[in-house]
DNA sequence: ACCTGAACACCGTTCAAGT
DNA sequence: ACCTGAACACCGTTCAAGT
């Protein structure tokens, strides 16, 4: 579902779809802050177009992420069906983080958007918001997570690594690092671990 | 050294003063990113006499920190002469992660101005960022942090934790949880123990 | 030596006028 | 129904003119 199905006219469903591809480009090159006057200028349209195909920022990245959001979630649902509840996390978290590594400033905007019910990027990120929460109760009921993190404080931890190494030389590495900290930190202390 | 030793005019050292006193105002009230003309017009100068004392943001936030980060500067010399490398470093995270809740936005600020030269705010920070490493370094040493892990590494990280805490309502308890998730991830794994 | 504020090049956003 | 682009209220930054 990357467009609408609601009908459009012939010219207005031109400038949605050459918007949608110039906005891809220009988040790709400049980050998910890139200004909005720019893209609507590289699609040969006047501001106004952008904003009515477009309420705002979130929106036109709710657009560009849908592919992006689906495939994430495809990949989650995997993830939900594997028995190994520990495992699962981990290979979700590395993916997530993977993820959020496609665009500078897209683990801000998904930061600020998350929770936001008017915001349509929070909305596009809800399956994925989802995922996490199903696999890290799991992970906690099966005692390999701290009894006392919820799954939006680990969510957020992903979300900090990926704004923290996108502007390193060597983000990847870093990121890797870092995650493996946050992997490790996850499991409840010794002394807990028959606890529940 | 709040103020430079250099003499001033006195019209220009009035300027100056009231500049800092409202900018200390207005960050503390919107944040680091809070509009520089804003902090002129309050000040009741122009935007000419903001530039001509602080040439950017940069140079502001540094001046308001001066004495944040001489606190911070002389506590962590006071870890860095206990004999617990893992105690030390531990009570050091939790002392940069309040001190980074003090403004909203300053962890990104101190984030994006670290290790740039040119920057102010970098340099004001620097002492901060030694303290970390000297300790991070010797417990490395004395294998209570992950081999791979770099000083920056474990700042970034905690910079990280103060960045997506700093919206949330229940802001100190969530970092409490995160920086605890944080500390106990930099322990080397049991398997590593010996290795060093 | 320092201050002033107009001026510039940008933003995001709105909206009256067109087709 | 949709597009256009001028207009508005903001930015950060610079600089010629004042004192």
């Amino acid at each position: 579902m990357t467009t609408a199905a609601r009908p459009m006219r012939a010219d207005a469903r031109r400038n949605y779809e050459r918007l949608l591809a110039v906005a891809r480009d220009a988040i790709t090159e400049h980050g998910a802050e890139v200004s909005l006057d720019d893209i609507a200028r590289r699609a040969h349209v006047g501001p106004g177009t952008l904003y009515r195909h477009f309420p705002n920022r979130d929106a036109l990245l709710a657009a560009v992420l849908a592919d992006w959001a689906e495939e994430l979630r495809r990949q989650g649902d995997e993830l939900v069906a594997d028995p190994d509840p520990a495992g699962a996390l981990d290979r979700w978290l590395h993916l997530l983080l993977g993820h959020l590594g496609t665009y500078r400033g897209l683990a801000a905007a998904i930061l600020a958007s998350a929770g936001d019910d008017e915001s349509a990027l929070g909305h596009a990120c809800q399956p994925m918001h989802d995922t996490g929460r199903t696999l890290v109760d799991r992970a906690r009921t099966a005692g390999t997570v701290r009894s006392e993190l919820t799954a939006a404080d680990v969510h957020r931890m992903v979300h900090g690594i990926a704004l923290i190494t996108e502007n390193l030389p060597d983000r990847a590495a870093a990121a890797d690092r870092m995650l493996t900290v946050l992997v490790a930190g996850l499991r409840p202390p010794p002394d807990a671990a028959a606890g529940h």
